[in-house]
RNA sequence: AAGGCAGGUUGUCCUGUCGCUUUCCGCGCAAGCGGAAGGAGGAAAGUCCGGGCAACGCAGAGCAGCAUACUUCCUAACGGGAAGCCGGUUUGCCGCAAGGCAGGCCGCGAGACAGUGCCACAGAAAACAACCGCCGAUGUGCCGUUCGCGGUGCAGGCAAGGGUGAAAACGUGAGGUAAGAGCUCACGACUGCUGCAGGUGACUGCCGCAGGGGGUAAACCUUAUGCGUUGAAAGGCCAAAUAUACCGGGGCUUGAGGGCGGCUCGCCCGAUCCCGGAGGGUAGGCCGUUAGAGCUGUUGCGCAAGUAACAGUCCAGACAAAUGACAGGAGUCCCGGUUUUCCGGGAAACAGAACCCGGCUUACAGACCUGCCUUUUCU
RNA sequence: GGCCCCGUAGUUCAAUGGAUAGAACGGAAGUUUCCUAAACUUUAAAUAUAGGUUCGAUUCCUAUCGGGGCUA
């Protein structure tokens, strides 16, 4: 399906975080592309503490109120923004420096994101032949609006390059691992 | 008819496919799936003002500070708006002129007899004026004398003319005089006061009296009025997670520090405390948060801004942040061919909600309406 | 979202409301040199924009535009 749900959304913090800090990098006009390989294995420490005290509750709390409120007591749970229901977390960045309206950026995630969208699932089939979860962002550096159809090849392109990338460091990884 | 200016209204529509998001209903352990209904603006912008709302303790006083400034009204309130008054400027008309009247446009439009400061250059002088100039009637020196006086100088008088400047002490005309001057008169402009008349008022008109040494308060200032501070990252609730490790300084009723925030006084709290360094943990969720000074229409009142009554109506609610993409068609405008139709190509602005309202300011293609001005044609 | 500050030559800074806006570095032209460097001479170049107050604004006031910072 050619959907693109809040889940399949990079929307929490410590995951761009994450991201940003340790995920791989190149370039491919107009984009920046930002990478980050992860299995569901590291993803619980980085949330909650191994040692951390888990918090029952007082019984008599408990009601439908309470639940309401707070979806995940009495048991720690990921957050759902978190959660890898699908194997990419994707999001777009344009930088005011380079576009000054807001209607122009608004304008330049909403291409990029229908491009994704509609180019997304070779993909994620190529991901979840490997089982991998993979952390995404585009940066778009470049200067001036691109039309939807030369934005899509763009994304086309991308996505290639990205696959190949994927590829090429499982490759030597396992041949380090040997 | 064309062009320009000012003000107001509007700011493309329809169908299909794929998608995002909110609410409701159904299914599902859950992820999610299906159906229905909604989903950017006149400025959502700048953050320039005013409010609602919330916290700061449950009394307070003074100073400082900030803002505003003709009048009346509108408003929840305003630095906003409406109507007027006054002033400036421009066009036309009247007048010999000074000036007056009418229309348009503009105005942060209290006070310069409370005080202080500043006014470069030029000019004699920029605030108790005298360089050139005019006079020298009056007093006096000298010379001449026909003994009437004349010439010249001084004491002195004057502020009309020249010149400087942004600005030099009412304007025009006449009288007057030694020369002159509101010194006097006529007309005109201005300031203050008394009275009468009109107006809610700013103010206006008339009569009378008095007056004739600037400007600047968007310089300090004075007067009047108003203002507590902070700002949804406010604030409340739930959950999760920990470390008062350690180092330095101060303090424990003879009081560190804090509480309404610039200062002072007063009042209150106050010891497992306060400040700094270094370090550790969490940054999910719900409420606030979309029914409001709301919007639309009719009628009454008011010159108007507005307001009252009645009727109808519910109109985004995201949260590292949704409202999009493609295809086809219709209408509008422009260009080319054709010039009735029609064919091909292109264009469609400014711009994206972030707690919510009322204004202001700024940006804006095209279309429509109203008023004014200019040009051309016709009657 | 909220708050604050600043805009002067190409760059870094000056300038009580007062004449033609100043200095350093840099640029250009010239002298010198076989050529360059250095030195010397000359020269161009700016008050963010638009209104207003004032006789007169870089300076004072208002609006706009641009840049920067602070705020869990």
């Amino acid at each position: 399906m050619q959907t693109f749900r809040k889940s399949e959304r990079l929307c929490t913090f410590r995951l761009k975080e994450l991201l940003f800090s340790q995920g791989q990098g190149f370039f491919s006009y107009p984009f920046r592309v930002v990478y980050y390989l992860i299995n569901e294995d590291n993803l619980e420490p980085l949330f909650f503490k191994d040692d951390s005290v888990v918090y029952e509750g007082n019984p008599d709390q408990q009601s439908d109120l309470l639940a309401h409120q707070n979806p995940s007591w009495p048991h720690r749970r990921l957050p759902p923004t978190a959660s890898f229901y699908q194997p990419v977390k994707m999001m777009v960045s344009v930088p005011r420096r380079n576009f000054k309206k807001a209607t122009d950026r608004n304008r330049i995630k909403r291409l990029v994101k229908e491009s994704y969208r509609k180019n997304k699932s070779d993909f994620y089939t190529f991901l979840k032949s490997r089982d991998l979860r993979c952390l995404l962002a585009f940066v778009y550096t470049g200067r001036e609006i691109l039309p939807y159809s030369e934005t899509e090849n763009k994304i086309k392109l991308t996505l290639q390059k990205l696959r190949d990338e994927i590829a090429a460091r499982q490759h030597t990884g396992i041949k380090a691992g040997e």
